[in-house]
DNA sequence: TAAGATGGCTACTCGCGAGTATGGTGGATG
DNA sequence: CATCCACCATACTCGCGAGTAGCCATCTTA
């Protein structure tokens, strides 16, 4: 019940052309592609208007369809949304896979995690990943997001315990902090829209620069000629986070 | 329109004890009282079921009442909605009034507000405050909520520029801070509830000093010793912030 | 070309919840 | 005592939106 992507291995070469499974195949893959439509849609809405303020005949005419085709993809309104907020937390998951490999301090670590987290939450999925609400799903399906939002904090806590240990980061409460930064990166989903003037990783870069830096003045380590080039911790990322650019 | 409260000056000594109009004040009073306990009904239930999930027969059962009994004291839904934020951000506003008076480091002063900016989000009225959408509301109020919450900003951004002036705070982008700061403050609202280990006092204290000495360690100036005792600055804070430091 | 599978639409049901019409009670006032 | 008003309940209306029943078109495979 819980995967219903029946869909075999799926082998991206095809052996013989001519294959009778050929559009079998075709067919599975064009079928998943409109689900993953439906559920861009779905989110889209649901950035725009709110989970309650969306009905799911909107939804079906952002994709010039009627609702019934909207049922044959997705079993209810509940659905819709618990798969957007996995798709969101996702993105934060593989953050932390990806981080765990680095040998670095605890405190680069955290600030790898949170900018991931930053732009996930600036994405189109953000909205949905920060404001599932437990009270808006079944009990099975609110399990199910309080268990992955737990994990998330629980890595959070983690990274700051270790960078606390290693001299990184400076002595705190993790519990405490995990819930500023996480809900200052949290928050971005409430005020950022596309085509703002900033995108969401240089948003995610100048909130891991104010976490670091704190608002206390720091000695001239680092000074005010820091400000002029702040994008100086985010081209030294670049490299390392999305083996990009 | 916008003010329905007709109630006179209501000046608290009786001159006459047994005026004839004793017993109209007495009911008019009385009447307030009871709509402020409508607010506060709505606020406590918005709190725990959410907006949408809150009808307003969940309400009414709340007070041992019935509909048409709210419907005497209110408008409508949105109009509970609209009182409840507006209870929620005269706390803050208040808190900017009574810091404009003090004649201390930018700093300073942007600590107390965000520590009464935290304790309000922890109260009742907090959740309504932070998640009145827009969406949710007529264009009229709408725009009523926005014109407030953008006067707090500004006020913030305000601050952090003249801590930045005088240099008591690190420099840093005045717009993305304040975002960062009030972010982690309004998520509280999420996940804080009642009867919880601590106070919304303690919990905006912890944060203000989170955010005042950030992730990366600080020279010997605050050592690790901070942190056995982290409730220095709440207990001497306490006579200060209510009553004036 | 027949038979089935697949995908979609039209036209419903149905419950929930916001808001209301109307009537009754009890206390203050003449 | 008659009346009026404040206050509250019973018992509705009514629209919206989630979810469904059942039919039609098209494409696949034999």
């Amino acid at each position: 019940m819980a995967n219903r992507r029946t869909s075999p291995p799926a082998v991206k070469q095809s052996p013989s052309p001519a294959s009778p499974w050929r559009a079998s195949r075709e067919r599975v893959r064009e079928r998943e592609v409109k689900r993953e439509a439906v559920i861009r849609a779905a989110a889209h809405a649901f950035n725009r208007k709110g989970y309650h303020n969306t009905s799911l005949d909107d939804i079906a005419a952002a994709l010039d369809v009627t609702k019934p085709t909207v049922y044959y993809y997705v079993t209810n309104k509940e659905q819709l949304l618990f798969e957007c907020f996995v798709a969101g937390v996702e993105q934060i998951r593989a953050a932390f896979r990806e981080v765990k490999q680095l040998k670095v301090t605890g405190r680069e670590r955290l600030n790898g995690v949170l900018r991931h987290y930053g732009e996930a939450v600036a994405s189109e999925f953000g909205w949905c990943m920060v404001r599932a609400e437990e009270q808006d799903l079944s009990p099975a399906m609110s399990g199910h997001i309080k268990a992955l939002k737990s994990e998330i904090d629980q890595g959070i806590r983690r990274l700051i315990r270790e960078g606390v240990q290693d001299g990184s980061i400076h002595p705190c409460d993790p519990k405490m902090t995990a819930f500023a930064l996480a809900g200052a990166l949290n928050w971005i989903a409430h005020w950022y829209r596309e085509n703002q003037s900033m995108t969401g990783a240089e948003i995610a870069d100048a909130f891991v620069t104010i976490f670091e830096n704190g608002l206390r003045p720091r000695a001239a380590t680092v000074s005010a000629a820091r400000r002029a080039t702040p994008r100086r911790a985010a081209t030294s990322r670049q490299a390392a986070t999305r083996a990009g650019r």
